[in-house]
DNA sequence: TACTCTATGCTAAGAAACTAGCAAATAATG
DNA sequence: CATTATTTGCTAGTTTCTTAGCATAGAGTA
């Protein structure tokens, strides 16, 4: 657990995280998609700094720049709830997805509980 | 999804950690369980912050203070995850739950399966 | 072609976070 | 009781984050 926790400051948890929604986005794109919008400005010299920090990299299309993340999807997902579950949940799992579970209660459909029954049994086959 | 997300600098995720973790702490705790810890001083002044952002309180045990969160475990559990089910999931708890079941695959033993087993059984009734 | 729009790169300054030091008060110890 | 340990309150400096401005280049358009 001595893992280096990868920490984002506010601007750039929440420039990832746009960026993580669309796959992949331009300055322009970011700027739309920011709580309390920053400047143009900004956003571009937040965006450098993700890049140069290793967590984005561009594509050129056109006269503009598309960013999207180093680390695939999958990866980020897991570490994020990784952090979740060793800060929240003593590192259960189990419980972990109980509250889960119980949070959404009213709101998943059966078909969703179905679906996590077909994943539960499938990892009980393991 | 306007609602303020509760954002904690990196300092002061690290010390809400610890604090969630056991509970209850003193400042001399905190400083132990901080990775890279500053110095006694900086703990304080940290905990001073939070307390005034209303993060923690504190009650006097002796000649010292032990702080603990204002927000119960469970709340903060709950919305731990639910900002990591909408950046990472777009909010689809199912998937989420899939991924946990799956990250942890190996380590899970079959009780703790049966048991998720049990909880999504229950929120079937409903 | 000339003009406007939309980009980028670079730079600098203000705001927030992080840090430590020092004085004072209280508890613990010889 | 005198001395040493802890702990608090306050203050101030440094570093990092966040912000915007300005100059430049290329695309689109009349």
């Amino acid at each position: 657990m001595t893992s280096k926790t990868v920490h984002f400051t506010r601007r750039e948890r929440q420039i990832m995280d746009v960026i993580y929604a669309r796959g992949e986005a331009t300055a322009a794109e970011v700027q739309a998609g920011l709580p309390a919008a920053p400047s143009y400005s900004t956003v571009r010299a937040l965006l450098r700094i993700l890049e140069d920090k290793g967590f984005l990299r561009h594509r050129e299309d056109g006269p503009r720049y598309r960013f999207r993340p180093t680390q695939a999807p999958a990866q980020a997902r897991r570490s994020a709830l990784k952090q979740v579950v060793n800060a929240f949940f003593e590192g259960s799992v189990a419980n972990a997805v109980a509250a889960l579970v119980d949070t959404a209660e009213e709101k998943l459909p059966p078909e969703e509980l179905i679906r996590l029954e077909a994943i539960i049994h499938k990892a009980k086959q393991k």
